[in-house]
RNA sequence: GGGCGGUUAGCUCAGCGGUAGAGCACUUCGUUGACAUCGAAGGGGUCACAAGUUCGAACCUUGUACCGCCCACCA
């Protein structure tokens, strides 16, 4: 027997071993005998190796679940594809934390090897975190064929791609400016940087100073430092020839003036035609800088004219290459001014030689300031570039670096999506993707990091460059072109973490081999993600999967929103609002939640981050299951938007497990036993017949859903039909049968439910894999032994069983006792009194239906006897169903006034119904001109509730005779 | 600056030309042999605003307001 209550914690890891030991996940396990199955295959967006499972994960992967397990259901060869990705920068800032915080020496003091064996380490250590959690939520993955982005198989695919596309001329080396990250040391993609709004707050004239070459700076200088960004700083540049005039530029970033080597002026700005050619003096360097035309400059911005550093900013690098203006790198790779043998060369002044950025900055406005140069200071709102994973300013940086030709790799990329081979689901992310791709500039690929593919691209002594897919063939290379051996050293940088990924879909297929899998599962037929990673990823795939394998690497790519919390802020550590995704399965105490939510938080977010968990969670998270976390993720997965998690929610999903269960026990109890042989279409029994035509209704609304990647709809379609249909109907009105002794009646309805049951587990598995298999297991006690687990069973099939008499007359059935109901208890009739009703004037038909389901109405609307007569007793409140007038005698019981009021009301509804009704059929131009079939329809009702009208009105006065 | 979403019941959201829906919350009643993690009955909405198209608009068009996101640039 089933237990009492459902509990997921006892059955889900006996579920999951089961599933592990059964091998059904296992790529090609769905094949049928001769081969011939169509395949269905999904590659996984691979978590970070070193993560854990976040809410995200649990949205992505129970969407890619409900596929895989339906496709799967439905006959199709699956492979889910998993694996794990390496996440150069995040693991190696991971690791490097870890080495701090336990005082160890640093990565650079340990050197190359000792560190990567230390990550290697912490690997091995947290690698299987995120699979196992992977699996607790049910994910059928092919888990033998697990893969990560660092194996050995997709290095090789690695290597093969860089070495390919550089023999292509697609990878180039090029010295230009990158976003360099000063906390990572590492050139980091466009991808990476994100804007962080600077607001400044300072608003100084020197014109309101008149002594502004004093030490009164000392004021300024504390502002500074309070309002350290969002200021516009207006320098003066004092001409060479005439020192006591001036060109004033503005900049926000007064630090990069020591690299200056021009001023640019709209060469049609006619303040400043006669000064085009002349020098200016750099303030505190000296240096002699040309003022220089170019349309870059606009003179409606600042004063018109721009300071020029082309080493450190991208627009003054593309005028600094039309003018000839020279490149003087004033920072090192931390951001601090330089110093030694290059500063001198650069002449910077002494004075500010390995100050920090932001000191020189502070520095270079303080002797502006002193020498009278600094003209004014005005608070602006910008956007100042940081890096998404070091939160640090990152600082355009003049270096070698490798370089994807990603605009040539587009074409085909783009021109996939445009001939619809690969097809975004919804379609507006096909918009933004073109925008990118139309728009694609080179793709910085190196890194200067050490935990990654390093790049296979060995120099010569003289700097010459052999690509190669290992040593011995770049010496190879080498030796021909010296002539010699010679002594090579490897490149240093490995690659960018997306390079890897952007192969994922084929390396993991086992490319460059040509496997079978690859031949049999690319391109694969879907691809589930955020629209947070089409960019770094999606497009990638795609444009490496045109190149290399001449085809897309997925059919559709469906596009989910963000998981966010009850209120629609975006999780995050900060805010201490993050929801674990285990903590809603496994449950967990107020104690352990703050903890968690305030591990790692200064005191004052500590605080307050506290008092707002035991604010929300004063008991804590109580154990919901995976199932209840899946249904939820899947019914709030409405297409194109974000997925806001409630407790609330997930706690009614989880009261829909237990109903499904209690359901099943009921089925258990009433010897609800499953019949092999049992033929839906066989069923005698109106109820049966109507429960298999709402299965065969239910059973088509979920396939549609999940075919068209309408998440929720299914979820909703499969849970009206349990809960509402199956629950709330059909048991009850089948239980008089059961009770009964009508032994043939009794055999076959006790087949149906079981019938009915299994479509049930069905339809459901996708979405609740646990509680469904359990059951599944659980309903042979007394039928034949099952042969196959449930998610290896078949898909309900299309029936095409309709039975359009028998749901009339058990919407009939419905509808009276829900009328009934409403009027027991408007009228405050007592819940367990038993009345009577009376049918009035009811024809043969009636008389056979009302005789038929007696018993049932009897037991649910509580009456004691159904009487068929001509008239209503005085005394009564009257009902309408369709054609049937029914009468409930309550003489002396009824409330008279109220059964006016009631009747009133719905004579109120009717006549406003009926006025609109009447008004489109008086409107000439709507019979004229609608569609027919609306015409007939509003006809129909018109009828319909005229009909109605006429029996509310004769029961009302006969009320007032 | 360019683009894309959103604005529907107290809350969170479906619906996207033809009688306004769900879950939760709320009110009333109920320990009837599956289930109180439940059942029954109810209350609650000029579908942001304005103009248009249409026989008919929550739904289509245009505009406005507010919210959110993406991209680009601002010396």
């Amino acid at each position: 027997m089933l237990d009492k209550t459902y509990q997921p914690a006892a059955i889900e890891p006996r579920i999951s071993a089961a599933w592990d030991d059964s091998g059904a996940f296992k790529a090609g396990a769905g094949t049928s005998p001769d081969g011939q199955s169509d395949t269905y295959c999904i590659v996984i967006p691979p978590p970070n190796v070193t993560g854990s499972l976040h809410m995200g994960h649990a949205l992505n992967n129970t969407l890619q679940d409900i596929l895989c397990r339906f496709e799967r259901m439905r006959g199709k060869d699956v492979l889910w594809q998993p694996g794990t990705d390496h996440a150069g920068i995040a693991t190696q800032m991971v690791v490097e934390r870890q080495m701090m915080e336990r005082g160890e020496p640093d990565r650079r003091t340990i050197g190359r090897d000792a560190f990567l064996e230390k990550v290697w380490a912490w690997k091995a250590e947290s690698g299987g975190t995120i699979v196992n959690q992977l699996k607790r939520l049910g994910a059928s993955c092919d888990w033998s064929r697990e893969r990560f982005t660092m194996d050995e198989g997709l290095s090789q695919a690695v290597l093969k791609v860089f070495v390919q596309l550089h023999k292509d001329g697609l990878i180039y080396k090029d010295k230009r400016l990158v976003n360099w990250d000063p906390k990572f040391q590492t050139a980091i993609s466009d991808l990476e940087v994100v804007q962080v709004d600077a607001k400044g707050k300072i608003d100084w004239s020197a014109d309101d100073d008149e002594d502004a070459t004093g030490p009164e700076f000392a004021s300024l200088e504390k502002a500074l430092a309070r309002s350290p960004g969002g200021q516009m700083y207006h320098f003066r540049y004092p001409l060479s020839q005439d020192g006591s005039r001036h060109i004033v530029v503005a900049t926000t970033r007064p630090e990069t003036m020591l690299g200056d080597t021009g001023v640019a002026v709209h060469p049609e700005d006619e303040r400043y035609t006669t000064l085009v050619g002349k020098m200016l003096k750099l303030p505190l360097v000296g240096r002699e800088i040309p003022i220089v035309a170019d349309e870059y400059s606009d003179p409606e911005k600042g004063t018109g004219a721009v300071k020029i550093t082309p080493a450190h900013d991208f627009n003054d690098f593309e005028v600094g290459k039309r003018c000839n203006l020279a490149r003087i790198n004033i920072f090192d790779e931390h951001a601090a001014i330089i110093d030694g043998e290059e500063a001198d060369e650069s002449d910077i002044p002494a004075a500010y030689r390995g100050l920090d950025r932001f000191k020189a900055r502070l520095a270079i406005i303080k002797d502006m300031y002193e020498a009278g140069l600094l003209a004014k200071i005005e608070p602006t709102t910008h956007q100042v570039p940081h890096g998404d994973r070091s939160s640090v300013a990152i600082e355009p940086f003049l270096t070698d670096q490798w370089y994807v030709n990603a605009a040539e790799l587009a074409k085909p990329a783009l021109a996939a999506v445009r001939g619809g081979s690969t097809r975004f689901v919804p379609d507006r992310f096909a918009n933004d993707y073109y925008r990118w791709l139309d728009n694609i500039q080179p793709w910085c690929i190196s890194r200067q990091l050490w935990w990654g593919h390093q790049i296979p691209a060995w120099y010569g002594p003289d700097g010459e460059v052999f690509v190669a897919h290992d040593e011995a063939e770049a010496a190879e290379l080498a030796n021909a072109h010296y002539g010699k051996q010679v002594d090579l050293s490897r490149d240093p940088d490995v690659l960018d973490t997306w390079f890897s990924s952007a192969l994922w879909p084929f390396s993991t297929l086992g490319w460059p081999e040509e496997t079978p899998e690859l031949a049999r599962y690319y391109p694969t037929s879907a691809l589930i993600t955020g629209f947070d990673i089409i960019f770094f990823w999606v497009a990638r795939m795609m444009m490496m999967g045109m190149h290399f394998q001449k085809d897309v690497p997925f059919k559709d790519v469906y596009i989910h929103g963000l998981v966010r919390d009850a209120h629609g802020n975006k999780m995050s550590k900060s805010r201490g609002n993050v929801l674990d995704p285990l903590d809603i399965i496994d449950g967990v105490t107020l104690e352990d939640l703050v903890a968690k939510r305030t591990a790692g938080l200064d005191k004052e977010r500590t605080n307050r981050v506290a008092k707002e968990v035991k604010r929300e969670f004063p008991e804590g998270i109580k154990p919901y299951g995976t199932d209840a976390l899946r249904f939820t993720m899947a019914s709030m997965a409405a297409q194109g938007s974000d997925v806001k998690l409630s407790i609330d929610r997930i706690e009614g999903y989880r009261n829909f497990a237990t109903k499904l269960w209690n359901a099943s026990r009921f089925a258990e109890m009433n010897e609800c036993v499953r019949q092999t042989d049992f033929d839906p279409a066989s069923v005698n029994e109106t109820i049966n017949k109507w429960i298999v035509g709402e299965t065969e209704r239910a059973a088509t609304a979920v396939t549609a859903g999940i075919e068209a990647y309408k998440f929720n709809d299914a979820a909703g379609d499969a849970y009206e039909f349990v809960w509402d249909v199956f629950c709330d109907w059909y048991i009850e009105l089948i239980k008089p049968i059961l009770n009964s002794d009508e032994e043939s009646a009794k055999s076959e309805t006790r087949a149906c439910v079981a019938w009915v049951l299994d479509q049930v587990l069905k339809l459901l598995h996708p979405f609740m894999p646990f509680i469904t298999e359990e059951l599944w297991a659980h309903m042979v006690e007394y039928g034949e032994k099952r042969q196959k687990m449930l998610a290896v069973s078949r898909w309900p099939q299309p029936t095409g069983l309709q039975a359009p008499d028998a749901d009339a007359e058990i919407k009939w059935v419905i509808d009276v006792i829900s009328e009934v109901r409403s009027v027991r208890s408007e009228m405050n009739i007592p819940a367990g009194a038993k009345i009577p009703v009376h049918l009035i004037g009811a024809d043969r038909s009636i008389k056979d239906r009302a005789n038929r389901h007696e018993d049932t109405m009897s037991r649910l609307a509580r009456l004691d006897d159904i009487r068929f007569e001509d008239t209503a007793p005085r005394a009564s409140a009257i009902i309408i169903v369709g054609e049937t007038t029914i009468a409930i005698p309550l003489e002396g019981v009824i409330d008279m006034d109220a059964e006016r009021a009631r009747l009133k009301k719905e004579i109120s509804e009717a006549e406003s119904d009926l006025a609109k009704m009447d008004a489109k059929l008086a409107n000439p131009k709507f019979v004229e001109k609608a569609n027919p079939a609306a015409v007939e329809e509003t006809r129909e009702r018109k009828a319909e509730l005229e009909g109605l009208m006429a029996k509310l009105s004769a029961a009302m006065a006969r009320l007032d005779t």
